[in-house]
DNA sequence: TTGAAAGCGTTACCAT
DNA sequence: ATGGTAACGCTTTCAA
């Protein structure tokens, strides 16, 4: 860690100069600040958080307090949370603006406010990552990146889950089946890894299995007849299962086949990854779902990483957790004959 | 703020054994242990996270990062976090744990940790908050007592909410309406004020109309076909539009009436009140809705919690925001004759 | 305009 | 088993 003293030094000022410099707490010449700020960006430096909070009596951290109910703020934020609490931590929620999400990374990490860091909605590719490393920031990524060397991180187990979920089916008798996944192209999130690792397995499952699969990519919203069953019955029609990879999309697509005349799982079974149980059990016929084990990824990581701040062990922390496959009535014997969608192109 | 130094001096010893005493670091004689640990008692010491951070070299805090994006972790946090960044301030989330949350909460106040704090999940008589008054510590609700003296808060408004929706339901012929709300009872959130406070409004607005009001409260999961629809058929069958405020029940009432050969909003309107417009757009029809207005109340909140810790205004922030207006298909004119639920009891 | 030095509240090392 | 005291990294008053 970077000292205003040795900042000071380097410039050949006072710390106090430095302070003010870096505070614009008085005016300092010109050529003094220059050299000052020379001195800073040489180094590195950046004011250590606590130190000034001692010295102002000032933290600048609020806290935002909620008590833990089944109404949960949010299952990773609220896990992690407690399992830090539980270890003596405390959580603080960083919010990183699209825009320059590398940079904000690095300054949290020499800021000396957070000891470690959890990043979320990790990227194949993921330049927070190397900033964090370069930084030599204790790190837990809920995600993974593409390059796994070495790297701490809690996942879904995206080609477990495919894999029994696939199995499943096929011992149900379906042999034409689908997989819907968000498509995040154009958009920040493009390089995000579980819809990508999932349309992956799918296709290596299908193929293992030696039946058909079909990959349906669709953008954002998928309300009440936006086509996603046209989509599929005019690409895929003998398609007689849907692996959803999208919660919210069960609603219009059971509401489109609906209208159709087609009845979950009569016609077509549906079968969610990555949802919530909760939202499934809205659809009717509740819908089978496989369930993201948020509040155990969000306890695992924090776990991780404190592990790692309290120098436990040297070994890779490398979780991956299947998703927890809660009953529905969405999933049945595919069809005797051919898929039912077919009656859509008539 | 009670420091080491001064247990130290009530209790006779130097600051090393009061520090050995409360950290464990040290044997320490059971005498002058509690000694020290009477002092600490009396004087209602704390240590100091800060200055413990910076001899230490360890915060003990860590981070979750998390980028800005559309699919936002929770609106309350995200918006809080951003605000917070805005002016310099970082947000750390402290969940309480049901049991004793006052304890926790007197805790987080002296500690030092934190300069303000915003609570969530406010309850009418809401012991956290006179805690927080007696710790002197500043705070912004997020909801609000049923006491507002004095007091910082950010809540939905709605008695104005509930006002504008049902003098609209009267405006379109709406002559028995009914309001569905979350049951608490028996829960930690008893006494949760959202829930009493639209009610009595509701009451109050529809008899200032000279209308019929009826109001459900249901307890927590309204899945399709949990007889929601029968019950309000069975006491208020003349009922031609559901004020809802529960968001998730609507998946269960509108696949319910379809069930009966009903229509919305031909035959019974449904207006969703604090719910997200986004799972309104799930269902079919798309849900006339007043959402809540969770990223202003998050980003105003945190910034009166850091305008009062700047110290700018002796005035109390006293915000009311009303739900927004999303329009929908679910509201309608009220059915010429009775409301149409009346075949459901024959 | 710049510097010296006294805190801020703890911890932790070194004595006793 | 206890105490004295130098850090920790920064801010801020007071002098120069």
């Amino acid at each position: 860690m970077v000292t205003m003293q040795q900042v000071a030094d380097r410039a050949r000022v006072s710390i106090s100069t430095v302070s003010f410099v870096v505070n614009g707490t008085k005016p300092v010449t010109p050529e003094t600040r220059d050299r000052v700020q020379a001195a800073i960006d040489e180094l590195g430096y950046r004011r250590n958080a606590m130190a000034r909070a001692l010295a102002t009596r000032r933290s600048r951290i609020i806290a935002l307090l909620h008590p833990i109910i089944e109404r949960n703020i949010n299952a990773f934020i609220e896990s992690a949370a407690t399992a830090a609490a539980a270890a003596g931590y405390s959580l603080v929620v960083w919010p990183l603006h699209t825009d320059n999400q590398a940079q904000e990374v690095t300054t949290l990490a020499t800021s000396g406010m957070a000891e470690g860091v959890l990043l979320l909605e990790v990227q194949f590719e993921d330049e927070r990552v190397t900033r964090l490393e370069a930084a030599d920031a204790p790190y837990v990524l809920i995600g993974r990146t593409r390059d796994l060397a070495g790297r701490d991180y809690v996942d879904i187990d995206f080609e477990q889950t495919v894999a029994t979920v696939v199995e499943r089916l096929v011992g149900l008798g379906h042999r034409h089946v689908a997989l819907v996944v968000e498509d995040l192209a154009g958009t920040p999130l493009a390089d995000y890894a579980p819809p990508l690792r999932t349309a992956d397995a799918f296709r290596e499952e299908v193929a293992r299995h030696r039946i058909h699969g079909s990959v349906f990519p669709v953008r954002n919203s998928v309300s009440p007849g936006a086509g996603l069953v046209d989509r599929i019955a005019e690409d895929a029609p003998e398609t007689t299962a849907v692996l959803l990879m999208m919660g919210d999309a069960a609603f219009g697509i059971v509401h489109d086949l609906r209208g159709r005349g087609l009845v979950v799982p009569r016609d077509l079974s549906i079968v969610v990854i990555g949802g919530s149980a909760a939202s499934g059990a809205l659809v009717d016929p509740p819908l089978t779902t496989y369930e993201t084990p948020a509040e155990e990824m969000g306890t695992r990581a924090a776990q991780a990483l404190i592990a790692r701040l309290e120098g436990a062990d040297a070994e890779a922390t490398q979780v991956l957790l299947p998703c927890r496959p809660v009953s529905g009535e969405s999933l049945a014997h595919a069809p005797v004959g051919r898929g039912s969608l077919r009656v859509l192109r008539a």
